[in-house]
DNA sequence: GCTACAATCTGTAGCGACTACAGGAGCAAG
DNA sequence: CTTGCTCCTGTAGTCGCTACAGATTGTAGC
């Protein structure tokens, strides 16, 4: 299959294919007579797994080392377990971060009382950070910087 | 007082004052005699406003749109609460991924046998993807694309 | 055969929101 | 007068794509 099959099939991009291939997470494939890149079943898999992964939020280099523990079966999984789990505690604490933002968003809007901007909540919640209520909330380790832009691409 | 200080107020880093600065989020500050930005309180709540807003998850051009809000009180708050409501909206989308992706992460860890990598539901649930019941999630319209990779930034 | 159009190719540049670094200047304390 | 800190400018790197330019190849209709 060419790569507009593959792409079409597993829903990831073309450029996003060839990006893929170019920094390793991709083998190379083989080529036709023409040069286009022809792809194989293990080839659909595989990427399959990428964008499952990719969809779980594993960054790049999460997915590598993922894809190279499920290439030697006969190795522990204590390796990916820890890797999900790590995964697992970020998403926790990032909901939980959601959960208190929406909360101000929801006040911010409510209470606006649709008059002027000086008498507007939302600007007024904005311009004063009510003592590093949620402002803190940015503040915890860098965890692997797990997500990126990717929490709305797409067509 | 000088871009250090004012970093250490705002927890804001040194060099995203001057990035906001060369990309006209700050305003160019009065230099000292010594070529040294110097700032006074109302540059600091300015950056506090632009910091609390991206905590909440509001883009740059988002902030842009607020501050000028802010800067003309006589105006109607309208179009601030319609941003905040589309921010709130993305919230909530957002939320509701996370939790299905805690929920499939976790189900992930909670069955891995902790044995060897072929029996691993870490990688097996990767490798299957379960007929599109998670991956369709990251498919919807790309709202604005309103998170960027700040939601784990910091020292 | 000719033409139009689609799909693919390579290579490079752009995005957002920073972050890091090189190489230099200024300034205070010991 | 050296050490060490803060600050300056300017540029390049990060991540994970995405977009484009310009070339080639394949396919369908006339």
């Amino acid at each position: 299959m060419q790569i507009g099959e593959l792409s079409a099939r597993s829903g990831v991009n073309i450029e996003t294919i060839r990006y893929y291939e170019r920094i390793g997470v991709l083998p190379q494939p083989v080529r036709q007579s023409n040069g286009r890149r022809s792809y194989g079943e293990v080839d659909a898999q595989r990427l399959g797994f990428v964008r499952h992964a990719r969809d779980l939020g594993f960054d790049l280099s999460a997915v590598r080392t993922l894809l190279a523990l499920q290439e030697q079966p006969e190795a522990s999984c204590e390796n990916a377990s820890k890797i999900a789990r790590g995964q697992l505690e970020a998403v926790e604490e990032r909901i939980d971060r959601l959960l208190k933002l929406r909360d101000e968003l929801a006040r911010m809007v409510d209470e606006c009382s649709r008059g002027v901007v000086s008498e507007c909540r939302v600007i007024e919640t904005l311009a004063n950070p009510v003592g590093e209520g949620l402002s803190r909330l940015g503040r915890g380790r860098n965890i692997a910087n797990t997500f990126g832009s990717r929490w709305s691409r797409d067509p």
